[in-house]
DNA sequence: ACCTGAACACCGTTCAAGT
DNA sequence: ACCTGAACACCGTTCAAGT
C-alpha cells in the first residue's frame, strides 16, 4: 500500500534519499553535499529530509553504516586468505570512502552519533581480526598490535597509498603479526 | 614607527590574529571556531582577518605551522633518545592539537593550501627519523615501515591512546624497526 | 503521514567607503 | 596602510501550514 504521495514505501523513499547522500557525500565529501543539494538529487525540498533523519550527521551515519555492513558481508570472500591479503583487501575497500573515513575523525568531536558510530567499527574491525591474531601475538602486546595494524590500514586509506605501497605495507604488518 | 591603527607593526597584529585563532581552533575546532569568533577574540571585525590572510585555511595553515615549528625546534632536545621515547614524545607533542591534524586530513581535498602543508609535514616528519632508520631497515621494505610508523603514530593521536596504550604502541613500533 | 514555504541565526567572503 | 559597514550567496535547522 502507498505510504506517501510517490506511493512509496517510507523505507523505500528513505533508500533514496539515502543513494542520493551517498553519493553526494562522496563525490563532494561532507561540506559539500549540503542538504540542499541532497535534497535536490533525491527530488524533495531540503526541510523534508529531516521528515526521514533527525539531522546531518544520522544522515552521514546511516550511509557510513550503509558501507559498514557492505564491507563485513564482503569479508566472508577473503577471511580464509592470508592475512596480508585480507589488509590489501581491507584498503582497497575502504580507499573509494575515504572522504568519508576522514569526515568521520573530523566530525567525532562534534557529533555524538559519529562518535559512537566511530567506536563502534573499530570494534567490528578488531573483531574480524582477532580471532586470527590471538594464536600469534602475545597477550600483554596484544592490544598494541591490533592498534598499528588498525591505523596502519586507516592511513593507507586516507593517504590514498597506490598499489605497490600497500602491498608493502600490508606484507610489512602481516609479517610482524607472524613472528613471535 | 607605528605602522596601523593600534600603533602596531603588522606583523605584531599578525601575530595576535594568530594567537587568537591558535586557541580558538584548539578549543572549538575548524568549524567551530568562526572567523567571527576569532576576529571577536582579536578585537576586530570579521572582514579584516582578510587583510592579514588570504581566507580562513591560509589562517589555519599559519596556525599549524606555529604549532609544527615549535614541533621541530623541540626535537632536538629528545633527538638522541631511543626511538621508543622519541615516537612517545611526538604522540605527547601532538595529543593537544589532535583536532588539527584530524581538520587537516578533512580540508586536504578541499584546499590546496592545506594539502600542500599536509605533504611538507610528512617531509619533514620523515626527514626527522629517517637518518635513525636507514642503518637498521632493508631498503627494499624501508618505505612500508616509515608509513606504518607515521600512520600509527597519527592514529595514535586521533583516537586519543591513553599513556599505557601509546607507550606499549611505540614500543611495539621501535621494536620492529630494531630487528632486522 | 508526508511535504512545503518561509523564516532564523548563522557562515565565509567581497567591496566600496572611511580614516 | 589599515579597518569597517553593508551586502552576497550560502548553510543547517525549525515550524506553522498545507494535503
Amino acid at each position: 500500500m502507498p505510504r506517501n504521495r510517490q506511493d512509496q514505501t517510507k523505507q523505500a523513499k528513505r533508500d533514496e534519499i539515502l543513494a542520493a547522500a551517498s553519493s553526494l557525500f562522496l563525490a563532494e565529501g561532507y561540506d559539500g553535499a549540503s542538504m540542499g543539494k541532497i535534497a535536490a538529487a533525491a527530488g524533495l525540498t531540503p526541510n523534508t529530509l529531516y521528515w526521514y533523519f533527525g539531522d546531518k550527521d544520522e544522515l552521514f551515519v546511516a550511509v557510513a553504516d550503509l558501507y559498514l555492513d557492505r564491507l563485513l558481508q564482503n569479508h566472508g570472500a577473503v577471511a580464509e586468505k592470508p592475512l596480508a591479503q585480507q589488509f590489501v583487501w581491507l584498503v582497497d575497500s575502504l580507499r573509494p570512502v575515504r572522504h568519508l573515513v576522514a569526515t568521520v575523525h573530523a566530525r567525532v568531536t562534534r557529533s555524538p552519533r559519529v562518535e559512537q558510530w566511530h567506536s563502534d567499527f573499530h570494534k567490528q574491525m578488531e573483531a574480524l581480526f582477532e580471532d586470527q591474531l590471538t594464536t600469534k601475538v602475545p597477550g600483554a602486546q596484544r592490544a598494541a598490535e591490533v592498534a598499528v595494524v588498525t591505523f596502519a590500514i586507516e592511513g593507507a586509506v586516507t593517504h590514498d597509498l597506490d598499489a605497490d605501497a600497500t602491498s608493502n605495507l600490508c606484507d610489512s604488518l602481516a609479517q610482524r603479526l607472524a613472528a613471535e
